[in-house]
RNA sequence: GGCCCCAUCGUCUAGCGGUUAGGACAGCGGGUUUUCAAUCCGUUAACCGGGGUUCGAUUCCCCGUGGGGCUGCCA
């Protein structure tokens, strides 16, 4: 959505890495994601992004853009607020922490900092970090303060200070929270709309608080609905929730990708279904944003993939597919009628892992029961079986190599039933080309494989089913 | 527990005071087809509840209820 704005608005889509947590740095995770986002086609105009090489690499300048590397800046306007009276040292532990939480837990009250350390003088506090002694910096939230402000999507919002705790602004390790380092990040890097998910509405009055004693201007917030999990609750890949880069993986299109995830949330306001980035680009406007979360079902995408499958063009499709086939039957790779093949399974599957069991009756010689030739359904009797094939040899035996297209064999046949109806014909001629009880028809099977195998295969089938 | 957000078919959603509550996916039924897929047609299915406001509420307001988020020296 951040990119489709950008785009929309002819912005800046600025990738910054917000690596502050140190025991949660997952080595690979950032190139992962880049790739990814380069996957569904995103490309970052600044910020962090990948080079020609695939490596990482950052471009612009109000870098540096991971926050690990900015740790003097957040260290800067943390004083700053001390200075002025926003914020102040905290010395409690976190053993005391969480024992006061538990007690106020017990007492059913809201888990907050009971400001003991506000106590403190700012002398001593100076004096204490001076000497070493490990703390925090919290924001002294006024609690007095009513904080309004209007949400792109969700319009006036309201807080009361007293029910917002004195957030940590810089860790005991001085890496900066979220908070500090999102204000102090997105108004030096000159962010004019942040777009984040639902989850950050109960931390948005703290970010407003602090562009304000920094003398800043906020810039506009759009807080999105999120992305809920079959069991309503929010899809996180802590909880081992699938990334874009694993449905990548299990061989879904880039584009129905970011046509699901728009569509999630986002809607046109007509009955378009199938988008392009292109078409997200220009149609797409927080104002149709929905407010509610989404559950992230599967059902859609797959009939999505389904279409975008369909739409790939078929030389574009076949060279997809050829080395997958090629891997399992070598013949694929020189095959020159592998294109024509191709296209009579495009039709057919989801995923172009499908594509080798698909196309294996195309290189492996089938073996057609007569159990599944003889089949009621298509009202065939084991007894008829000779005489149709017998049948079947002699008309196709006299098509013509020029005619032997699918509107050739088709008329051939069609003027050469004799006794039987055109679905006993072509139900054997079908599972003997192909041994299977379904598969693209037997005109254009035929058609692709050639008189000459095709001839073979009726007759090898005529004679093991006697 | 506290604070905040949200609420139309099973799912994604349209609707912005008066509609036979529309579409898509899934489901079901059928057409087409040699099978399967694709495709086409049809069909089942929803306004969370209660109060207001109004001539009239799915729509506006309030209260419930339900769901979600936050409540970390995580993001």
């Amino acid at each position: 959505m951040n990119y489709l704005v950008s785009r929309r608005t002819n912005g800046n889509f600025l990738v910054r890495i917000e690596d502050t947590d140190r025991e949660r740095l997952v080595p690979g995770a950032v190139e992962n994601m880049l790739r990814g986002m380069t996957w569904v086609g995103i490309s970052p105009d600044e910020g962090v992004m990948l080079d020609p090489g695939g490596e990482v690499m950052q471009k612009g300048n109000r870098g540096p853009y991971f926050q690990s590397e900015r740790l003097p800046l957040y260290k800067k306007y943390a004083a700053e607020l001390v200075l002025k009276g926003r914020a102040y040292r905290c010395f409690c532990l976190p053993e005391r922490l969480q024992e006061m939480r538990k007690r106020q837990e017990e007492l059913r009250q809201p888990p907050m900092y009971d400001r003991r350390c506000l106590g403190l003088s700012t002398e001593d506090a100076a004096l204490k970090s001076k000497n070493g002694a490990p703390h925090v910096i919290r924001m002294k939230i006024p609690h007095e303060r009513r904080i309004t402000f209007t949400d792109e999507i969700r319009g006036e919002l309201n807080f009361q200070g007293h029910t917002i705790d004195d957030q940590v602004l810089l860790k005991s390790d001085c890496f900066p929270t979220y908070h500090l380092a999102h204000v102090v990040d997105d108004h030096l890097m000159e962010t004019d709309i942040v777009i984040r998910g639902e989850e950050w509405l109960s931390s948005l009055p703290k970010h407003l608080l602090l562009f304000e004693w920094l003398g800043w201007t906020p810039p506009r917030y759009a807080h999105v609905p999120l992305l809920l999990g079959k069991d309503r609750k929010k899809l996180s890949k802590r909880d081992g929730d699938v990334t874009v880069e694993e449905y990548m993986r299990k061989g879904y299109l880039p584009e129905t990708m970011v046509n699901f995830l728009a569509l999630l949330g986002w809607n046109p306001g007509t009955t378009q279904e199938i988008f392009t980035m292109e078409e997200l680009i220009e149609q797409f406007s927080l104002e149709r944003v929905q407010k509610a979360g989404a559950i992230f079902d599967l059902e859609k995408l797959d009939w999505l993939q389904g279409q975008w499958m369909r739409k790939i063009r078929l030389s574009d499709f076949a060279s997809r597919i050829l080395p997958l086939v090629a891997e399992k039957f070598l013949l694929a790779k020189s095959d020159p009628d592998f294109v024509k093949k191709a296209r009579l399974i495009q039709e057919r599957i989801t995923f172009f892992h499908e594509a080798p069991d698909m196309m294996r009756f195309f290189y492996e010689e089938p073996r057609a029961s007569a159990e599944l030739i003889a089949n009621e359904k298509q009202k065939i009797e084991k007894s008829q079986l000779s005489e149709i094939f017998m049948t079947l040899e002699r008309v196709l035996g006299n098509v013509i190599e020029k005619e032997w297209t699918v509107t050739g064999l088709k008329a051939a046949v069609q003027s050469g039933l004799g006794n039987f109806s055109q679905g006993q014909l072509l139900w054997p001629l079908r599972a003997a080309l192909t041994g299977l009880p379904y598969s693209p028809g037997a005109y254009e099977v035929a058609e692709a494989l050639g008189k000459t195998k095709t001839m073979e295969r009726l007759r090898r089938t005529a004679r093991s089913i006697q």
